[in-house]
DNA sequence: TTACATT
């Protein structure tokens, strides 16, 4: 290779990081993938429709396949099932398009329509399994009582179909979040029962009518993250702006923040877009790959956060019977794990969504991935993005008796603002002060956070407490009382 | 070795 290149590729190769790595694997892994030619980045929709294609001849390959469906549009991706230990072609693809549009066709075109050579039935082309159609029939309900139980859910929801499962979503002491998740054996069921319940009254101690609404999919869960994510750090990306489909937008960001990243790593410039740059790796590797990137539990007390350390993220797409559509880890109460930590309103949004703790966990701990993977190689790339100056005035110092925090074991180059962004979800930061060694400017790696209300601060502990970073864990506990420890 | 709102 000739010296004036390498090192542009090695940076590329880098910066692609472990998002490439789950890329590719999920394109290429163990089934014989029709890969992309490098550097063309197929785009597809991003409601584009996985189809599951069954009855094919054993003896047809992605190659062969190709032609038969590109009549109805570009093929975004082609793979032949094959048996994960023999490597036998099982007689049957999945099948994306770029185009939405082109999957539609060619199910109507295909479906049921013709019979290839040597097989006895027609040909099958219908939305893969894990193409949503366990979410269309899951329904999201708001604004319920309090006291309303699963019991009280389902006898409201009975008369429209038969209900698969029912979940009261609660918080960590159990009470009621005012909101469920009800599942239904079909789509139109639920179809039905919003019809019927949304809006239809007010439940007892409800702000407002009852909300009978599908649940969030996978991906809009995701991009909502991100969203937040973005949101949180003042980020404006215009290059999202212009990638419709869903997967190069989360590469895009992805490839911005892996910049921040390595700029916040080489020169301390913002840690913050560090931990979201790991987020969104971890998105991604969770999008692309349909798995769960790590069981995540909330942390609390000493104990030691759970999925944080280092586990890496999954990289082995599973090419069949992939159910990408289970979000939530498993559940031995019925609840969510990621809404237990939110107690008091803090939710960045109702119950539904995700939880910021859980996407600061993945954070920390796709850093931790980065950090071991890549850990100098980058330049600084500072001019990516316009630093924002920090956005809230430090004005007040203390917050009222329970509300303010020492917190020790602070990365080295987290200032006021990092602290204050890290502490943010949990509620309303009045203050966030890291403490710096006058001669040196040096971080002291510890500092002060104040909420002003016990219950941000309790959130806080409970989520960030025991939260590893590098090699140390953040110690999150209440500031010692201004009187305490006094002789007398 | 963990330093609790600083000169």
């Amino acid at each position: 290779m000739a010296a004036a290149g390498s090192g542009v590729a090695a940076a590329a190769a880098a910066e692609a990081g472990p998002a490439g790595a789950a890329f590719s694997t999920a394109n290429s892994g163990r089934v014989n993938g029709l890969s992309h030619p490098p550097g063309a980045i197929a785009m597809k929709d991003h409601d584009a429709i996985k189809l599951f294609v069954g009855q094919i001849p054993r003896n047809l390959e992605e190659s062969d396949l190709k032609p038969l469906f590109e009549e109805f549009g570009k093929i975004y991706e082609l793979t032949v099932l094959k048996d994960r230990f023999t490597g036998m072609h099982k007689g049957c693809a999945f099948l994306t398009y770029c185009a939405r549009d082109s999957a539609l066709k060619a199910q109507s075109a295909l479906h049921e329509q013709k019979t290839l050579p040597g097989m006895n039935r027609p040909i099958q082309v219908k939305p893969a399994d894990s193409e949503g159609r366990g979410e269309d029939r899951k329904l999201f309900v708001g604004m319920l009582g309090k006291q309303q139980s699963e019991d009280d859910v389902r006898r409201l929801f009975e008369p429209f179909g038969q209900i698969e499962e029912c979940t009261i979503l609660r918080g960590p002491d159990g009470a009621s979040k005012g909101c469920a998740f009800v599942k239904y054996g079909s789509h139109g069921e639920a179809q039905a029962a919003i019809n019927s319940l949304h809006g239809s009254q007010t439940m007892p101690g409800a702000s407002s009518s009852l909300v009978v609404k599908f649940a969030d999919t996978d991906k809009e869960r995701t991009l909502r993250r991100m969203h937040q994510m973005a949101g949180q750090l003042g980020i404006f990306n215009p290059m999202t702006i212009q990638f419709g489909a869903y997967g190069a937008y989360t590469q895009a960001i992805m490839q911005q923040q892996a910049a921040l990243m390595a700029a916040a790593q080489g020169t301390c410039l913002n840690p913050m877009a560090a931990i979201a740059a790991a987020q969104m790796q971890q998105m991604a590797a969770f999008n692309v790959s349909g798995l769960v990137a790590a069981p995540l539990t909330p942390s609390s007390g000493t104990s030691t956060p759970p999925g944080i350390s280092t586990a890496p993220v999954p990289s082995i797409a599973t090419p069949l019977g992939v159910n990408g559509f289970s979000p939530l880890p498993p559940q031995t109460n019925g609840q969510p794990a990621s809404e237990t930590i939110y107690t008091n309103g803090i939710h960045p949004y109702p119950a539904q969504s995700p939880t910021v703790a859980d996407p600061l966990q993945q954070a920390y701990a796709g850093m931790q991935h980065y950090a071991a993977a890549y850990p100098t190689a980058y330049a600084p790339i500072s001019q990516a993005f316009p630093q924002q100056a920090p956005i809230i005035p430090q004005q007040q110092r203390e917050g009222p008796e329970g509300c303010n925090l020492f917190i020790y074991h602070l990365p080295q180059e987290f200032g006021d603002a990092e602290l204050t962004q890290m502490f943010l979800p949990f509620g309303n930061v009045i203050s966030a002060k890291v403490f710096v060694d006058r001669a040196t400017n040096q971080s002291k790696c510890f500092g002060f956070v104040s909420f002003d209300n016990p219950a941000s601060a309790q959130a806080a502990i409970q989520a960030m407490n025991g939260f590893q970073i590098g090699m140390k864990r953040l110690k999150v506990q209440l500031k010692r009382p201004k009187d305490a420890n006094r002789p007398y």
